[in-house]
DNA sequence: TCTGGGGTCCTAGGACCC
DNA sequence: TCTGGGGTCCTAGGACCC
């Protein structure tokens, strides 16, 4: 058995814990560059305020709701999510961290000591009591079920106290049969027009689907999927997580950049973050990859999108080798006369040490003591952000994104507030 | 009339998740 | 004026091997 435990409304939820003055008034959350609305509370979703919508176009009714807008603080969501999976592993056998807000719980052995139910409503109270947040909580023998527990645990609160337990099959297929086939988890918008078309509407039609159908049609995801549904566990339970394939680090500018020294130093900027997130993954590239791109929304001038990669002879974790490798990309792909809204580095082709194979005549050594300078770095910026950065990063980076209503660092430390730039 | 069989590796693109 | 960031997995097709 699993559950699956998820905190209602997070990042919004988040903002609230250390505001009870908040309490009862609507939340919502901004995307990185306060763009669009990534996260609403219950509240706000009364008033009708939707997921994804564009901040500018809805400013005017937000200010006439008295909606409370936040820029997103991921140093506080992060933190808080921390106590959330701290608390769940003292109450559980093995914890699967899925995502921010959410964990599966391997329930193995629960059952012998209370009814699942109890023990659902147990983790609810004390998340509630511990770190003030309010969960759902979602029981079933596979995961993609335990997630639609959840989802009606979250639906139907008062109903169900937020907390679903599907273990007999009956009541799986009651829910099943009501939910709407683009709930299920695995199953987005164009799969799910696909399955209406073939006339598999809802998930208990999708459940007792002919699997031969489904592999016809689909790939070997969907079955899966249909195959869990139907209470045969096909998704195995990781409670360690595997080691990234990629690591990325794009952000959008606060504005568009047309100015290829700018371009140069957001490059050198994010190449640096993606350098320093490979570091703490302990983990070394051999292969760097830039993209840059206008915006789709922007009717003057040409869309323009393009990366380039570039591969090392040897792999790295420093920052040097990293930024450069990330600047000679820009060079291939940079065209004047265009208004960039966003650009990115993305790391690939990892080793767990930096020297995998020397080529046989090869003229390039790994950096003598790149290891230890790195560690500085990391060392005094972890210390306190911006410590320590390479000029080509800048110094005024006025392409930086915007978060003009970002709330305090509530749970960290001091030197984690906004910082304040003198000049 | 009629031209093998069995693999690997890589990449681009498409789908999904939060 | 203005629309996020960071990931995963799978498949098809091409190049290449013996």
């Amino acid at each position: 058995m699993y559950a699956l435990v998820d905190v209602n409304t997070f990042y919004a939820s988040c903002e609230t814990v250390f505001r009870p003055d908040l309490k009862g008034r609507p939340v919502v959350v901004l995307s990185n560059n306060d763009g669009c609305v990534i996260s609403l509370n219950r509240e706000a979703k009364a008033l009708g305020f939707r997921m994804a919508s564009p901040w500018f176009k809805i400013r005017p009714q937000l200010q006439q709701h008295n909606v409370a807008v936040f820029s997103s603080n991921y140093a506080l969501y992060a933190d808080l999510s921390r106590r959330v999976m701290e608390t769940l592993e003292e109450m559980a056998p093995r914890v699967e961290n899925y995502s921010i807000d959410e964990a599966f719980l391997d329930l193995s052995g629960v059952a012998n000591c209370m009814p699942l139910k109890t023990f659902g409503h147990q983790v609810r109270n004390r998340l509630q009591k511990e770190v003030h947040l309010s969960v759902g909580v979602g029981i079933a023998p596979t995961k993609t079920l335990a997630k639609l527990a959840n989802l009606a645990a979250k639906r139907w609160p008062q109903q169900t106290g937020g907390v679903v337990e599907l273990t007999s099959p009956r009541h799986q297929r009651q829910l099943l049969h009501y939910l709407p086939v683009e709930e299920v988890w695995g199953v987005g918008g164009r799969l799910a027009k696909k399955l209406n078309l073939m006339g598999i509407t809802n998930a208990l039609q999708l459940a007792e689907a002919p699997t031969a159908l489904i592999r016809k049609h689909f790939s070997v995801v969907m079955e899966r999927t249909a195959r869990e549904l139907r209470g045969e566990p096909c998704l195995a339970f990781d409670e360690f997580p595997p080691t990234k394939q990629h690591i990325l680090c794009s952000r959008s500018f606060s504005e568009r950049v047309t100015d290829y020294m700018a371009m140069r130093e957001a490059v050198s900027t994010y190449a640096a973050r993606a350098a320093e997130k490979l570091r703490r993954e302990h983990q070394y590239c051999r292969e760097i990859n830039t993209f840059i791109r206008t915006s789709p929304h922007d009717s003057r001038g040409a869309w323009y999108s393009n990366g380039a990669s570039y591969t090392l002879q040897i792999p790295t974790q420093d920052t040097r080798d990293i930024t450069a490798a990330a600047l000679r990309c820009l060079d291939a792909i940079w065209r004047p006369d265009h208004r960039y809204m966003k650009a990115g580095v993305i790391l690939g082709d990892f080793f767990s040490q930096g020297v995998a194979q020397l080529h046989l005549f090869d003229a390039f050594q790994p950096r003598h003591n790149s290891e230890k300078l790195m560690k500085v770095c990391d060392d005094l910026n972890k210390k306190a952000r911006n410590t320590l950065w390479f000029a080509g990063q800048g110094i005024q980076q006025e392409w930086a994104m915007k978060r003009e209503m970002l709330s305090p660092a509530w749970t960290t430390r001091i030197a984690d507030l906004p910082r304040v730039r003198i000049s």
